[in-house]
RNA sequence: GCGCCAGUAGCUCAGCUGGAUAGAGCGUCGGCCUCCGGAGCCGAAGGUCGUGGGUUCGAAUCCCGCCUGGCGCACCA
């Protein structure tokens, strides 16, 4: 907000004259729990307390008779507690944020620190092995959220799935199909070990038989394996549609053997001195970057003599730094954390001027779905696992998101979808909505449209009761929490801020009235504004803001 | 054994990157319907922030030890 920026630039000049120099940028102003500490609070004079070897009051005090602010700001200034120095803003100035969240519309919130610079994300990348189930979900609805934060402030951001449709897995599942094949003719076949069990997998072989008359016998272990591949990516992309997440690329991994940049990668290790040859196989002595143990780059002849996972990854890193994207996140369960060093490392020892924390990861714990009280137990080798589709048809999509999207990703999330399917005010996503859904309400009886209040036709200095300047404090703060959530790469603060808008809504809705008020005109501004601003955020997340409910 | 993550109200979790008297929802208890949607609102009770040290004006937040739980520790991905 406007004031904010005045505050900020004012003290940095004050500083300055108490000889000490800072960016307005490393200003640090709060927003006080309690109102009685003012609209707008700073801690200045404590961080500068050591550098000017005085008292954090002493430097208040000369902070506040040296800070010059414009006329009609600010109504008080207060030193208060160990030496924060409290604004109180002008009430005129309070409401001006009205004025900019609907000059600002659906891009209030947004901001440039990004400045249009590249930024990957990562997000999903399941192996086509199997239908997408809830941990993927969480990933999905976590990365899409975040590569929209990263929109919102100024990046130019690119989703990208990354297939592993290489590798021992695939083989697996080939031979999967391929045994089912067999049982249809009428030979069972044991499942090979480590094979996949689901239904799917009968599904598969069934459409394969039908589409290929000229091999029964599913022989053509190659044609299997492209052919399940493919069935998998179709049903995963359309898991995906329906839950309303787009990805700008999607990268094979086979195509980095195509391209011959896993054997590049290699040869670059080799030549950068790192590798060794022991028991036959190809070793990356990651132990000279911190690792607690080499690892093995190619295995040794008797195990395939093919690559392990660890070189593709490293490679296909390389990839994402040479299309330019000097920025890259990748959202992964905790249970991969192991490839987080493995990978940074790989590409340090390169020595190409990789910086030393690319890529950054995002890291989410696990998922449990409770239903009827009582855990959902997932078995991915037994094939019973709650997939994404099964969620979203049954819950429907905002609420999955929703739910991903409310804790953050380090702690486990339990997934409650009694709660997420009821429509009472327990459920927090219903409870935000509710409040979008009540000032549209508002705006359908009065038989305007909340385009149609311009603030400049209303006298906003009628709003002055406590919920409403709680209000207008919280829409204040909207680009601020966005900018937060962006830099710290956590949707569910905006969650929780949408919660505490929708709070304030309510209660302000449920005490006064607007239409027929003589405030009338003020009020309908407000309620165009908070309808606003809890739409940009659900927008924000990839959940709707239904006009009724 | 080693590594990563977590431990905050009875339950589920926030806590804005070190700030003021630690917050919200659910649950419990007590109130509020001639109303723009009661599918809601208001109030109360409820805390040794796992634990022991340290850093400093100031710690739930940073550092070290310990306890508990989850996840990982492949020539699988």
């Amino acid at each position: 907000m406007k004031a904010h920026e005045v505050i900020r630039a004012a003290l940095a000049d004050a500083a300055a004259r108490l000889e000490v120099s800072l960016s307005p940028s490393a200003v640090e102003l709060e927003r006080p729990r309690d109102p009685a500490h003012g609209d707008v609070a700073t801690n200045l004079a404590l961080t500068l307390a050591k550098a000017l070897k005085q008292k954090p009051r002493a430097v208040a005090e000369r902070l506040v008779a040296t800070v010059q602010l414009p006329q009609g700001l600010v109504r008080r200034i207060e030193i208060a507690g160990p030496g924060f120095i409290n604004f109180f803003l002008a009430e005129a100035q309070l409401a001006g944020v009205l004025g900019v969240v609907l000059a600002g519309g659906d891009r209030y919130g947004r901001s440039e620190v990004g400045q249009g610079r590249p930024v990957n994300v990562e997000f999903v990348s399941a192996n086509p092995t199997g239908p997408l189930h809830v941990g993927h979900g969480r990933q999905a609805a976590l990365g899409d959220a975040i590569a929209s934060l990263l929109e919102w402030t100024g990046w130019r951001v690119t989703r990208e799935f990354y297939y592993n449709d290489g590798g021992g897995q695939i083989i697996n599942l080939a031979r999967s199909v391929q045994a089912r094949i067999q049982e249809l003719r009428g030979r069972p076949v044991a499942l090979p070990e480590g094979g996949y069990h689901g239904e799917y997998i009968r599904d598969i072989a069934e459409h394969y038989v039908a589409a290929h008359p000229n091999d029964p016998e599913g022989a053509d272990l190659d044609a299997v394996r492209r052919f399940a591949v493919q069935e998998l990516r179709k049903e995963q992309d359309a898991d995906l549609h329906a839950f309303g997440v787009k990805f700008d690329v999607y990268f094979l991994e086979s195509s980095l053997y195509a391209t011959s940049k896993v054997e590049e990668t290699m040869r670059r290790l080799v030549a950068a001195g790192h590798t060794y040859e022991k028991d036959g196989a190809l070793w990356l002595r990651t132990t000279d970057f911190g690792d607690d143990k080499d690892r093995v780059m190619r295995k040794r002849a008797e195990k395939g003599g093919d690559y392990t996972y660890f070189l593709p990854d490293v490679a296909y890193h390389v990839d994402k730094w040479e299309r330019g994207f000097t920025r890259a996140i990748n959202v992964q369960g905790a249970d991969h954390h192991s490839t987080v060093t493995r990978v940074r490392i790989g590409l340090q020892a390169l020595e190409m001027g990789i910086a030393p924390g690319y890529p950054e990861y995002v890291l989410h714990q696990m998922v449990t779905v409770m239903k009827g009280g009582a855990e959902m137990k997932i078995s991915k080798r037994a094939g019973s696992y709650m997939t994404v589709r099964e969620l979203v048809d049954e819950v429907g999509r905002d609420a999955v998101r929703y739910f991903f999207l409310m804790r953050r990703g380090d702690s486990h999330l339990v997934f409650d979808v009694d709660l997420a399917k009821s429509q009472t005010e327990e459920n927090p996503v219903f409870y935000v909505q509710m409040a979008h859904a009540r000032m549209s309400g508002i705006f359908r009886v009065a038989g305007r449209e909340p385009a149609s209040v311009p603030p400049e036709g209303a006298d906003l200095g009628t709003l002055t009761q406590p919920e409403e300047t709680e209000l207008l404090k919280e829409l204040a703060d909207f680009p601020n929490l966005v900018a937060g959530a962006a830099a710290a790469l956590e949707p569910h603060r905006v969650t929780s801020y949408l919660e505490g808008v929708a709070r304030a809504a309510h209660a302000w809705y449920h005490k006064y009235r607007v239409l027929g008020e003589p405030q009338e005109a003020a009020r309908l501004v407000l309620a165009a504004a908070v309808r606003r601003v809890l739409a940009n955020g659900l927008h924000l997340l990839g959940i709707s803001a239904p006009d009724r409910m």
